[in-house]
DNA sequence: GTTCTATATGAACATCTGTTCAGATATTAT
DNA sequence: ATAATATCTGAACAGATGTTCATATAGAAC
């Protein structure tokens, strides 16, 4: 057994987390084990309890770190005055967004019910956040006259639902790029919130 | 212990698969022993192998089922003629199928991949039968005039994606009722899909 | 070159996993 | 009442589970 104790310490921690994310993603968290993921770093298992405490906050700290990672990017984005432009900016940053971090996605919407309550609790308002996001620039355009919309909530998680559910089938060299698929998606966005321009 | 060997002939083997199907839901196909659906049921492990031949056929079978049936379910609706009202009638019976079997469908779309990879392909082709369904209703209103779509293949999914996102968050007794929620998504999929009237 | 410390090993733990099966029991048919 | 059958129990199996810890080692600091 070649030993290489006290090695990488950089790099280490970062990996760890890498390769559970892959793992969950693929298998599912209940699904994989302390030692598959020590194997995939290149580690024993007991190694890894010297970057997290337990399984759980292995999965929280994932789930945590990519919702509150994807508030930050929206934030970042400087959206335009014109509402219609501003829609089409969010469709364009949650596809793109979403679509480059497929893994992290999939366990955000898979694993919830693998959080303990209190865990699951944090999650859910940082996704009621992004959700809010959405609504108030659907309100924005409605109260603008750019858009007609009957409830803002349902229509925010039917169109936060159209376009995540790209997520489970998009794959990069198919018959679409990104770009293509933006386009659509914002003509199908704004048609769903009725609105009165094209 | 009190013995009961025997005894319940005819129930158990339904009530195997309802436990299974709610277990499953609830806390997912990996994360459920055998034992917790055994006593879920009022019965030892060992009894569950007069009904399966093991855990995988388990959650094979109940998502073979749910798919089937709901194949079965739309080949038995009566289509107008008319290819908008015809959409309508889809979304309708989507939502209402789904909402009223929220732990199957829950199961069908987490766990894909704890399925072998045979399995898989049997119920990926029995889901893509389904979508199949609805792409052919987007085209023949597409060229009856009725709406117009760039790429049905696209707006088929996007379709799909929203409605079967309601399962996530619906709640009987919430603040709509499933009538109301069909009405509202019949006019956002009209939307979507471009309708030239309303 | 020596010391110090962070990092890794590998064995151990108690418990759980899916599955099998001989034997016990209740129901059904006679 | 008796025999036959379907159903269930309870123990056993080999191996996997998350986590801990004494021990070993590599790299950093001096």
């Amino acid at each position: 057994m070649a030993r290489t104790a006290g090695s990488h310490s950089q790099t280490t921690g970062p990996r760890v987390r890498a390769q559970a994310e892959a793992l969950f993603a693929k298998h599912g968290y209940a699904a994989v084990s302390m030692r598959q993921i020590a194997a995939a770093v290149g580690v024993q298992a007991g190694a890894l309890y010297n970057y997290i405490p337990d399984k759980q906050s292995l999965l929280f700290s994932l789930l945590h770190d990519h919702m509150a990672e994807l508030l930050i990017a929206w934030d970042g984005q400087d959206l335009s005055n014109d509402p219609l432009i501003a829609l089409d900016q969010f469709t364009q940053f949650h596809l793109e967004y979403h679509l480059n971090r497929k893994d992290a996605v999939f366990i955000a919407y898979m694993e919830l019910r693998n959080l303990t309550p209190d865990n699951f609790a944090i999650i859910e308002t940082l996704r009621r956040q992004y959700e809010d996001h959405l609504e108030r620039l659907i309100i924005a355009a409605h109260q603008a006259g750019a858009v007609t919309v009957a409830d803002t909530r349902i229509v925010t998680l039917a169109v936060i639902g159209m376009l995540t559910e790209v997520t489970t089938w998009y794959r990069q060299g198919g018959r679409l790029d990104v770009g293509e698929l933006c386009d659509m998606y914002k003509t199908l966005v704004r048609r769903t919130l009725g609105t009165t321009q094209i």
